[in-house]
DNA sequence: CTGTTAGCGCCTTCAT
DNA sequence: ATGAAGGCGCTAACAG
């Protein structure tokens, strides 16, 4: 049998709520006695039961992260770091992975004993999620909110300067006839990207030769890629709206034998390894993973704490252009410390 | 505040443990009663707390997963998979994600009342870790156990075959020159992978041109093949201990110029996306994700509900080889139900 | 500073 | 088939 307080609290003299108090280090121990309590602890193997726990003082320690899809290397890596952060302040992390809110298990996870709070992931149907949360009183934080009405509780990513970063750059090489092939319509995001970059470009009085709208898959730039190559349309440089858009259109122009840059610069979104994996030359939208993740779990931590929140930030992507020499491995490796 | 059981039992006229038998299926409850209860329930909205219950029947309905990395497409496929299948026997995941055992909060989630059960994602220190666990009397299941000592309570993926599958294939294609640039010698799955391929080239009366070693990563890739077309000794084709040691190669041979095949028939190893999604005609062998996670997850229920565990398993990883003229992105389409 | 007394919400005997 | 009593391990509110 595990060794509960009551054996600690024999072993060493004292009585459970002394050994208690030593636990959840709330002063007022004499220092000889907290000495004995630890060392009964230590002979015991003693580790508080941590139902017991959360019975007793109404909290959890976990805190839940709730996500559409983990086939996203931007995903992963904001797990991982969410996963760090949480674990720095002594928090578990449970997963919830689930693409929409009539999945099973999707709300498995939000019950006010389950979990002290939750991180929401790029919600998709978050009007549906955050009142049900509010409802249960449970401290969120939302990560990349697509609904401008949630900002306060969320972290938002800067897509806007992101976009800004992308035209900016193709503006700088050059390029007069740059095109966008952008996801869904219907995501701040997205519309946030679009207008940075048209932003850019009419900073210095240009236009995009069009923009076309698809979905964030590979699909939408093999195809579109595809077509122009038919018609004969190749813009001279290309923002696309996500990585794997990118990938697409790098595939399609891979198949016709084409290159890049040289045929078209290109300009994804989103990953830090896909998009600058393929191709050497491939320029990338970075999201800061990291400062997101910190950022999500300060602000959770301080409201489930009854602390003061930090204000909502905007955080920014970075523009990470590969050097034409560089081979391509030696990003990775100065980003993997 | 959250309607406890007690606020059922006194809407519904019947007393708590009458509440609580509904709650658990543990028939002798009058079908009229349950309904009774049921309806209290629904009409509170009452969930029950689950620290209450786990403290009481020592049960918590959570299982660990503990995995060394998230920047791996097949352990982000396993952690869904993990996930959803979990979520179909009601439980929760919960992750750790720590690179060694010296990482803070490697085993914080090891402990008896945190989870039921605990799955090891090829371990890289498990011989540090499953004694703890033995110890701590934590069921868990291994996947892709590193000694073979602890098959018992492992999922195995056949390594062995998905080399042999690799040899193969490349043997069937015509080819004689064959290399194979392998990962880390201290792994079983390495030395099991190179045995497959040799195991394939011997039954057709060949021998490796050359094996070299090097680690998981595109850098060994890379080098490799940079120093082979330095010293002018490309074999024609070559076996690849994981996928990222592909793209390593698929780099550098780009940078090159060359092209694959035709300069090299090339097969990656783990990964469903990535090697096949940078070279239409990559081939890849492909670990049973969804098989592999299923089957980790039954033999842990098994063990932790005391029933019979399924007998150890060796899962076969899947040769995937890509339609010279298919988009690289249908592949992902059929996968992706 | 320390110990006593009550629960936290639920489940498990054991009577009825 | 149902209910009363006790306890899971710990902590918070009072006493001393």
């Amino acid at each position: 049998m595990k060794p509960s307080i009551f054996d600690v609290a024999k072993r060493s003299g004292l009585s459970v709520v002394t050994v208690s108090r030593v636990l959840n280090g709330s002063g007022n121990v004499r220092e000889k006695n907290r000495l004995k309590v630890q060392q009964a602890m230590k002979e015991l193997g003693y580790r508080p039961n941590s139902a017991a726990q959360s019975l007793a003082k109404g909290k959890t320690g976990v805190v839940g992260l709730l996500l559409s899809t983990l086939q996203d290397s931007v995903f992963d890596a904001i797990v991982k770091s969410v996963h760090d952060e949480l674990a720095g302040h002594g928090y578990f992390l449970a997963l919830s992975v689930s693409p929409s809110c009539r999945e099973p298990g999707s709300s498995f996870l939000m019950e006010k004993d389950r979990v002290d709070g939750m991180i929401i992931l790029s919600p998709t149907w978050e009007d549906e999620l955050i009142p049900e949360l509010e409802r249960k009183g449970i401290p969120y934080s939302i990560i990349d909110n697509q609904n401008p009405a949630y900002d306060l509780s969320a972290v938002q990513v800067g897509h806007y300067s992101g976009g800004y970063a992308a035209g900016k750059h193709l503006v700088e090489l050059g390029h007069e006839s740059i095109g966008h092939l952008s996801g869904p319509g219907n995501y701040k995001s997205t519309i946030d990207r679009q207008n940075g970059f048209l932003k850019a470009l009419a900073e210095n009085g240009l236009e995009p030769v069009f923009i076309e709208e698809g979905t964030y898959s590979m699909d939408t730039g093999y195809d579109a890629a595809k077509r122009w190559l038919a018609e004969g349309r190749l813009p001279e440089a290309l923002f696309c709206g996500d990585d794997y858009i990118a990938v697409g259109v790098l595939n399609a122009l891979q198949e016709a034998g084409r290159s890049i840059p040289g045929d078209l610069s290109l300009v994804g979104y989103d990953d830090q390894n896909l998009a600058t994996l393929l191709h050497p030359k491939l320029t990338t939208v970075a999201q800061p993973v990291q400062q997101i993740a910190r950022c999500a779990v300060d602000g959770l931590l301080a409201q489930m704490e009854g602390r003061e929140a930090p204000p909502p930030i905007v955080l920014k992507p970075e523009l990470v252009v590969r050097e034409s020499t560089a081979p391509p491995h030696s990003y990775l490796k100065e980003n993997t410390p």
